[in-house]
DNA sequence: TTTAAAACCTAGTAAACCGATAGGTTAATA
DNA sequence: TATTAACCTATCGGTTTACTAGGTTTTAAA
């Protein structure tokens, strides 16, 4: 399951990404036009900018910023800044692997090889997927 | 991310699916062949003989056993029973939806769209693979 | 008929995680 | 100088997770 913080932190890019003019957007603006609790979306924001996903200004005008195009954001990366893995098993993770302790020998482990099918389909999705391809949509 | 939980669950399937003989298997062998808690394994097979995956017989010489034929089985329905949604937002799962608060239309919705697309990868994989495809591997 | 084995049942629990909230400080602009 | 908005730290109630404890019931073998 997705955390709301993924799920907020995406519509948020998204909805900065759909801003034409490249004037900061306020966090206060994003809270109340997509219904997030703002101190909560503060933080995530926040995340984003140290990831660097975002640029912000401070004081009067301030806000956020996207610091690449939209096009150039794939999916995998926003999802793997805000909610970790994309695969659903430590083992087969390419980013953040662990090793399962109960596991003698992964390749001999039937769980392990169904997930790298779907680490590989999701990643698939979420690799051809970019910001701009999400914000736009229709 | 999956839970041990299922995780187990699918373990000790495979393990059962892979006995030639028609014999019940018991909690504790599958718990230390497969490194699983025996108390938590028991109630997860417990969960997979009532909703109809597993039977059982008590007493000496008892143990659980497949009641279909591994390749009837499919990885969905094992994940769905153990695990709960197979989507990654409750607005796109096919069993479990559930509406989100935040979002007043979801057509309109970034995430909702990207999220279908790997909800029906996923679906893909874990529908495509069947108990006999996971248990015996290569 | 006793004994042992194994499923079955109920309850509890420590730790982690989630989704916030509170209450400020710092920096920039008008 | 006042206001605005990002930034920072801390806390917190609720839920979930991964077990553990301690039994009861049923069955087969001795």
């Amino acid at each position: 399951m997705l955390s709301k913080k993924t799920k907020y932190g995406i519509k948020a890019l998204a909805y900065i990404a759909r801003k034409k003019d490249k004037k900061p957007v306020q966090a206060s603006e994003i809270s109340e036009s997509e219904n997030i609790s703002q101190k909560f979306l503060e933080s995530i924001l926040l995340e984003l900018r140290k990831s660097g996903f975002l640029g912000s200004k401070k004081g009067k005008g301030g806000g956020y910023y996207l610091i690449k195009e939209p096009s150039e954001i794939k999916m995998t990366a926003v999802i793997r800044v805000l909610e970790g893995p994309i695969a659903m098993v430590p083992c087969v993770s390419l980013n953040y692997y662990e090793k399962c302790d109960d596991c003698p020998d992964e390749n001999a482990c039937s769980v392990h090889k169904l997930m790298i099918q779907v680490r590989d389909a999701s990643l698939n999705v979420l690799g051809e997927n970019t910001l701009a391809d999400i914000a736009f949509l229709q």
